[in-house]
DNA sequence: CGCTATTTTGAGCCGCGTCAATACGGGTGG
DNA sequence: CCACCCGTATTGACGCGGCTCAAAATAGCG
């Protein structure tokens, strides 16, 4: 049998196994279903094509038609203000949702750009809705991940300084990638100085500084983009998290 | 026919009558819903009995079993850091929904204290999500509710300077007093300056001084807890919405 | 009418932003 | 391979917004 034939039908078949044989199924919209549901939820999920860092996935005011896993890369969220600066809301691995604040308003809020080369999964938000209906792990999943980001934008919303925000950072972002199969104690901050002092609303300039301190504490080992956490225990006093 | 067997049943059929018979039908989840479907909503929704200022709805750490509209009234949401020091999460009017950040983890966040004399609307949800799997329109817009949530939040977790802050605040009152029938020129602040202040990530010397700027520069008049806007347009320069 | 919690007002200080200069690094062309 | 260039990152000096501390004024309540 020549390969053409005998390869093909099995490429379109692979083609759509976007869940079921995705790593990150326990992180993301597949946790708790089955083989069966698992298999309708590939029949809806698209893959979208590579994209290069400063490409971007959606920009606010897009009507919202899906909502978007991360498959590979980091992808930042930013908003510009009325002066047109930059304000960004996150940062987002592998396994994250994004575009989830566009549900309500019907149109995206947010820009959503790739720091690197990066993919992500879409799913179209009438088909994913209406299979919710049918398949309750799906919509329990799905009210799940939407309430678990408003969870995440609380410790944002806090006063804290820059040491707190800077350790809390420096810590979530270790949770995640360890969660994620990577190591949690070092790790490449793949986002700029300027993107990471955006999100933590500090200055360029004071994002330097702390780590420096951290640095000199001992705390952290810091090069260039290359991070590696030596006491977490002293960033978690004080992160201080709840 | 005696009084007491006629009104017993209707009675009865009335105290079931939560949603559609409410005013805040059309903010809150019956939006979207037809006849048949509120009919069914209100079979699984209930009320809870009046509280008093200082009470409390549910508790962090409290395993959720419910979600809750406020009825009438205002409560609070806060939750306590590690020292103990309350953070004040937002206040919560009338047909907003609360307690939506404890689907993620089972268990409530935050707290939730009333203000004032105030009524929840309980709704189980197991039987919500249950009914949500049966109507599409009610599972749509409790996906509404819960990406509006998250948008709420964005606002807060910006840097902004302290006559931001309160003009955004006052704004925000305002729209949401007009989008329930009232003023949204001159209301009542039920909250404390303390509350206000922790909520801003203020100091409560900061908000009494902002406060008399704004009245000095005749924005607004404030009289005790007494606010009334007198120009919404040099609120809204400040606040800067986006 | 007194007691206490809340709010307002004032004075001083500190963390972080701003401005400015320098150092580093990665890419490009000779 | 090196010289050059430009964007990113670091370091230093200084000023300001808002916090802290302290005290007075006001309101709510028994």
């Amino acid at each position: 049998m020549p390969a053409s034939s005998d390869t093909s039908p099995i490429d379109i078949n692979r083609l759509r196994q976007v869940c079921s044989s995705c790593s990150l199924r326990d992180l993301c919209v597949p946790l708790g279903l089955g083989e069966p549901e698992m298999a309708r939820l590939d029949s809806i999920v698209e893959k979208s094509p590579p994209m290069k860092a400063g490409q971007h996935l959606f920009r606010a005011g897009d009507p919202m038609r899906s909502i978007y896993a991360v498959r590979s890369g980091t992808y930042k969220s930013y908003t510009l203000d009325s002066e047109g600066e930059e304000q960004v809301l996150g940062f987002h691995l592998p396994g994250e949702l994004v575009g989830l604040d566009a549900i309500h308003p019907g149109q995206h809020q947010c820009n959503l750009m790739a720091l690197d080369t990066a993919m992500a999964c879409i799913m179209p938000f009438d088909e994913l809705t209406q299979l919710a209906s049918e398949l309750p792990g799906l919509q329990r999943q799905i009210m799940r991940l939407l309430s678990k980001e408003i969870t995440s934008l609380v410790p944002m919303a806090g006063d804290h300084s820059a040491e707190e925000r800077m350790a809390s950072f420096l810590l979530s972002l270790a949770r995640r990638f360890g969660e994620r199969g990577y190591s949690s104690r070092s790790f490449r901050l793949v986002m700029s100085r300027r993107d990471i002092a955006n999100y933590l609303r500090l200055a360029t300039e004071t994002v330097s500084r702390v780590l420096r301190r951290f640095q000199d504490k001992g705390w952290i080992s810091v090069d260039r983009r290359d991070v590696s956490l030596d006491d977490v225990e002293a960033l978690r006093r004080i992160a201080d998290e709840t």
